[in-house]
DNA sequence: AGAGAAATGTACTGACTGGAACATTTGTTT
DNA sequence: AAACAAATGTTCCAGTCAGTACATTTCTCT
């Protein structure tokens, strides 16, 4: 609930890009918590400054607006990765901070984890229509791909690693424990999920990440 | 599909389990296709040898099915992890099976990962209330736990492993597999879910998990 | 200032959908 | 066989909800 900078609308001052803003954050939090046909535009609507026909206005239909809103979860959480920067670390820990860095940024998002369940349960075809979060996510690759090369460069890392699969087995760990928490925790107890034992884990992965790009060594 | 073994209604005979079973079916598919608010009960009915009547009649209301749509997700899919004995392996040889079998049943039941995405969506609240499901997911655990038990007594695995942690781990891989593929491959192309890359994947994740159970050793 | 465009308010509707009412048939028990 | 219970068929309804029609206000440009 951002203080509304360049837009506290007084009396009654036309302000569009603050209407548009008002609205995507509802939405994502709407959507987020109800899924795309759990989701009704009236409590949308109820819970901005503006009124449904705004909505109808600006986004044309309910998957207009779901479309824009999961959009702007991502550009929202891509941002908050572009911060990290890791270049002028040394290949392995500059990994290690990654990794602990997605596992405690998706945390942090869950609202992000939740709207790409839901693009998951309509089979991505909303996010198949966006160019824009395409480009993100190669970005987001990037940064991943350059870790490995300086690593493999400087001979702590093993060769022939695939950074697309690095990326997925660091995602695979960050989200399900947001994602699937719930039946987890409704099933085997919130024990895992408190602080202590989420610190543990968080290492844990960052561990095996690490193991896995290494040079191999045979065990016993 | 089970060819109805006891029960082929020809002409026109009661036969209240063939109809319960049938229409548990059809909602599954229809539950894991469209999340709870996205499904709809005449479709349901629809596709179902018998009527919306008999839904309401058997099931009390669309919640009531979902609920029992879920147990039978859930039921059957652990019911296909039962037929799997692992006490005659060595404790490595054993978890290793298990891990791959894990991946690859999720594979199989891409119903039963919607199913637990759906309810995760929804915060479990309904799982929650299954007592069932409760104890199928505990006795999954109690596996685990016996060939941690028998590597330790052994000596081949590091003192310290918690079943759980271990569990939680094997699902996070096997479930985002399958339950982020839409996404993934929208983003990143389909390259890591054809049948080679999944091979490797697997073998990957086997790996990853034998090496987290050894004995630790220091990497350079 | 005034005219056209952009933005917003208010009230309404047509289709969809979960669920119920009412009636009938099939099975079971004594 | 009759009486009661269980199962099924048919029809309808009342509430919900995405989307629209129509009217008005604010802004921008000349």
């Amino acid at each position: 609930m951002a203080t509304t900078t360049d837009s506290d609308r007084r009396g009654w001052t036309q302000n569009p890009d603050a209407v548009k803003h008002d609205i995507l954050t509802v939405a994502v939090s709407e959507f987020a918590a109800n899924g795309l046909s759990g989701t009704r535009v009236d409590t949308i609507a109820s819970r901005t400054r503006t009124s449904k026909r705004m909505i109808y206005y600006y986004f044309g239909d309910k998957l207009g607006l779901y479309t824009s809103a999961l959009e702007a979860a991502y550009l929202k959480v891509r941002e908050g990765e572009a911060s990290l920067d890791l270049d002028h670390l040394p290949p392995r820990e500059g990994l290690a901070r990654l990794v602990a860095f997605t596992f405690d940024h998706h945390r942090r998002n869950p609202d992000f984890i939740r709207m790409v369940m839901i693009e998951n349960i309509h089979n991505a075809e909303h996010l198949s229509a966006s160019q824009v979060i395409r480009d993100m996510n190669v970005a987001a690759i990037e940064k991943l791909s350059s870790i490995c090369g300086r690593g493999q460069e400087q001979g702590v890392f093993r060769d022939g690693i695939d950074p697309l699969r690095l990326h997925w087995q660091i995602s695979a760990f960050s989200f399900f424990n947001v994602s699937n928490r719930p039946t987890f925790s409704a099933i085997f107890g919130n024990e895992l999920f408190e602080e202590q034992s989420q610190s543990e884990l968080r290492q844990q992965i960052v561990d095996a990440i690490l193991a896995m790009v290494s040079q191999p060594i045979a065990v016993s």
